[in-house]
DNA sequence: ATGCTGTGTGAGTAATCACTTACTTATGCG
DNA sequence: CGCATAAGTAAGTGATTACTCACACAGCAT
């Protein structure tokens, strides 16, 4: 097969975690398959592997990728507001995120994949990180960040579960109330 | 191989079900194989296969059983308590819940699995019910609903990445006290 | 004892897995 | 041009996957 156009190996490598995003999504870490992600990347399966030494590593930086993403909206989300102010424009922030379901998925099989030691390691870091940007961003308390971050997770799961596609009466007394008040502590 | 005791299939699915908490537990529904939870319920894996007609059909009454312990775990922890009594009941209920880390890592499991459409059929249904057993266990307005489940999905997210046994400060700003001990269980 | 029903298995299937070896070819630089 | 280097792949490796087929045997009723 020939290659139309060649390509750094830094901006390939770039270009297969925008796909790694996608196809791990879908089944998360052990039901994705190399293969299904060097097709998506438009690049050979033993590329991949020159790329990414294994499939473990691949994942791990999938991990740094996608907290990074969160961190980086909460950042632009927040502008110079600061207090109350930040932690709503973070929660708005937060559900903007929730509505591409690649990313929720993506957060639901990090946390899954944590039975794995190596991953658990970055996945912890990686959640310190970002519960540390949002005190330096907000200077919430102790309470307000727990409830931002409970919060956070109950909408995961419920964007998870699609809960919002087939609306119960327990889905509307958990969810618009929520996603409104999100940032108050 | 000679089977020491035969036993009815309805005794033996009942086994397979326990050794599939574990199983499925560790990987998640892609990452455990029929063989790993045939082998752990000590049955050979053409049994397994007339005992649950498929992968997923196994799964689902996986999802189901999970569920369920989790409503009888309330129902026993309430007892003849009502109100916030019955609700502080349940926190303490789920927290132990929690120490079991196959149950825990089952749950995110199942919401992992949610990108399947039957699968996540099943979860919003089994979540619903939960949410309905709360409510009638504790007479607990929308808002005391929301919290006790952020709340409560915030200590999954939180015991699967294995936090409180590596203990660093955001951690202890998250988690209630009587949670830190949750890692030495 | 015979035969029937239900519990259980040995030995497969084709497909797919993570990962490798050995190879080709585009591109920048002298 | 000539050539080193880096981008990229075809064709495998042995192991494992979900699931099946044909068969064995325990226990019970007659």
């Amino acid at each position: 097969m020939v290659t139309a156009t060649r390509m750094t190996a830094e901006d390939r490598r770039a270009d297969v975690l925008r796909a790694a995003v996608r196809e791990f999504a879908k089944a998360g870490y052990y039901g994705t398959s190399t293969e299904d992600v060097a097709r998506a990347a438009g690049i050979s399966q033993p590329y991949l592997f020159r790329l990414f030494p294994t499939k473990k590593t691949l994942f791990i930086e999938l991990v740094q990728h996608g907290f990074g993403r969160v961190r980086a909206a909460f950042v632009t989300a927040v502008g110079d507001l600061s207090g109350e102010d930040a932690m709503h424009a973070m929660g708005e922030a937060y559900g903007d995120l929730l509505r591409d379901r690649d990313q929720l998925m993506l957060q639901m099989h990090f946390y899954a994949a944590c039975e794995d030691a190596e991953i658990a390691e970055v996945v912890r870091r990686e959640f310190g990180r970002l519960w540390r940007e949002v005190v330096r961003l907000s200077g919430a308390d102790d309470d307000g960040m727990q409830h931002f971050f409970a919060i956070g997770m109950l909408m995961n799961v419920i964007a998870s579960m699609d809960a919002t596609s087939h609306s119960s009466e327990w889905v509307k007394a958990c969810v618009p109330p929520a996603w409104l008040t999100l940032g108050e502590a």
